[in-house]
DNA sequence: GCTTGACATTAGAGCAACTCTAAATTGTAA
DNA sequence: TTACAATTTAGAGTTGCTCTAATGTCAAGC
């Protein structure tokens, strides 16, 4: 009873190497290392080799940094977000305006690709009619 | 009667500049040059003095080229699928296979971007109870 | 005619976010 | 102990813009 609470929940128990991460999150190993080394996962730690070692701790925040960029926020300005996060509460209105302002961004964002989306698929009928040797003789501005 | 053959209803008269193309494809004047000199609009003219002029046709190979974009293809591979175009129908297959490629790419890359809207607005909510004082003593990940 | 201002042009520098390479280090396996 | 696989770093390279500076063109006002 009463787990669940705060933080603790989260193991920070070192685990994985930069590779495992890489796999997990679906970015290239390059990217995990450029990512920790811009300061965007704040307490990765290293075992006395020098090694990098994430948590599952280390991997939340990786998590948030991941959807930020994923919907086109910049390195610097998540950068910002995890300094927000670090400095506790009293920055919850600043980072909630990010949060906020990020996911109206997003919904244009995949309204414009839904827009895309759509000529795409004129474009393809278009082919498929082509290949069928179905000559269009009425211009199709779809090339 | 039999007008919307092929290729000639699209106007070639030379009539939109530069800053005006920029404003009909909302991107920017560096963009409209950026693409014209990488070969990617194909018929631009000029005026005596050096002025690009845009007609209606070259806006249609624009609206390709920025859809392309939008999607992600790179300029590279743009450029080899305006060649293609400039081919003729021997290479209609070819062209065909990369629209097809882009439509999936398109699919999974909106797939992608749902599944970070999901993680959004669950930050979202949480925000929202932070806001109004609903401090929640159980650990949200979606910080 | 001359100047001023509003636009265009170019070459090339700058920038963000990776992406890759080379050289060094370490740990493990044969 | 030698070989290998994996990791580290600094820094160079790439893509797709984005911006700047220098130059050119043209119409309007004095």
């Amino acid at each position: 009873m009463k787990k669940n609470r705060k933080e603790e929940q989260l193991d920070k128990t070192p685990k994985y190497t930069v590779k495992e991460v890489a796999k997990i999150m679906n970015v290239s190993e390059h990217t995990v290392r450029y990512y920790d080394n811009e300061g965007l996962i704040p307490f990765v730690t290293r075992t006395q080799s020098n090694i990098r070692m994430f948590s599952d701790y280390d991997l939340s925040w990786f998590r948030t940094v991941h959807c930020l960029r994923a919907t086109d926020l910049s390195i610097n300005d998540i950068k910002k977000y995890i300094e927000l996060c670090l400095k506790g509460n009293k920055t919850i209105p600043q980072r909630a305006k990010i949060i906020f302002n990020q996911e109206k961004n997003l919904q244009e964002h995949l309204k414009e690709l839904q827009n895309q989306m759509e000529i795409l698929q004129k474009k393809k009928k278009y082919y498929k009619n082509l290949l069928k040797n179905k000559i269009t003789d009425i211009w199709n501005p779809y090339k």
